[in-house]
DNA sequence: CCAACTGTAACAAGATAGGTTACGTGTCTT
DNA sequence: AAGACACGTAACCTATCTTGTTACAGTTGG
């Protein structure tokens, strides 16, 4: 199985455009993500149905904050992508009519839940904020220089 | 992605040839599983490359368990059946310049690293025979009816 | 020898995240 | 009004991984 990194994604680009951007286009959130304008429209549009990002049409349109980040958890993200499935093993049937399969399947599922419900309350208490925060003690200058040019013609757009 | 079954398919197969088999062909064990017998041949050679069953080729051949059910943990069936990714969620690179991108990895990986804790302790606690136990509560009489044409010609064989 | 097994390589199928193309629609500038 | 710019979305392709299938070689017991 592939792993699902919308989420990752999505937390990178909301800091840096709390950081760099006052409103970015989906080509320019593309470039920075190494992928495609769509798929950033595609994944965008949940955070944006949920109410963490505004998105604008037309000539000087594109994507910004809809509020601080201190008021985005990493769980409000998880939700706005859709709550992809967190494991990647599983029972093999839905409703087993062998019972030890049910046995099986049972003391499993008592396991993932746990551990589900750790990361989901982790998930919680973490907000982007604190992930900027992080960001910021590991270059406290505030500058990113991988993609300077990136962030130069945004700087000289917005 | 499609969640990795063979974990709860081992574990399944294993209560199953305590309980009901002396001996079992992959044929058999594939009719149960409701899958084909090189499957059951490619996820069963990992256990018995760790000697959790044994295995017996020719005329009159098949598996048989190598030591008691109680000797046995989800962890080390997770870990005979090589290890298989837990999440379904992750970075979409794997070294990424980008040091907001590192924050955020960071972040998430250390949730994730949590969780896994979590889990692979269960699975470190848990014997196949407490799932087995958990069966016997299920059907005290210790018979399975679902697969009866199955378990005879076992039956009449082991 | 022959039948009944496992061992294994090679390939097909099914599912899903992600990438790409194409086109529609809205919005700002001129 | 025209045209450039940008999002919205459907449709299709690609990559990857688990699982299923076929084929064949090797082993064992009658
Ligand atoms: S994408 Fe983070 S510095 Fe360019
Ligand atoms: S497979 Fe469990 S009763 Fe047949």
């Amino acid at each position: 199985m592939r792993r699902d990194s919308r989420l990752s994604r999505m937390l990178h680009v909301l800091i840096h455009m709390d950081r760099h951007y006052k409103r970015a286009t989906s080509e320019t959130i593309s470039k920075m993500l190494g992928t495609n304008a769509v798929v950033v429209r595609r994944t965008m549009a949940g955070l944006r149905d949920f109410g963490y990002v505004r998105s604008e049409q037309g000539h000087g349109g594109g994507w910004e904050l809809a509020r601080g980040l201190d008021q985005i958890t990493l769980l409000d993200i998880y939700e706005a992508i859709g709550k992809p499935p967190l494991f990647a093993i599983g029972p093999s049937v839905d409703q087993p009519e062998c019972l030890v399969e049910q046995a099986v399947d049972a003391k499993l599922g008592d396991a993932l839940k746990e551990a589900e419900a750790l990361l989901l309350e982790r998930f919680r208490t973490v907000t982007i904020a604190d992930i900027a925060a992080d960001f910021d003690r590991r270059m406290p200058e505030g500058r990113c220089n991988i993609h300077g040019d990136i962030h130069a013609e945004q700087s000289a757009s917005g």
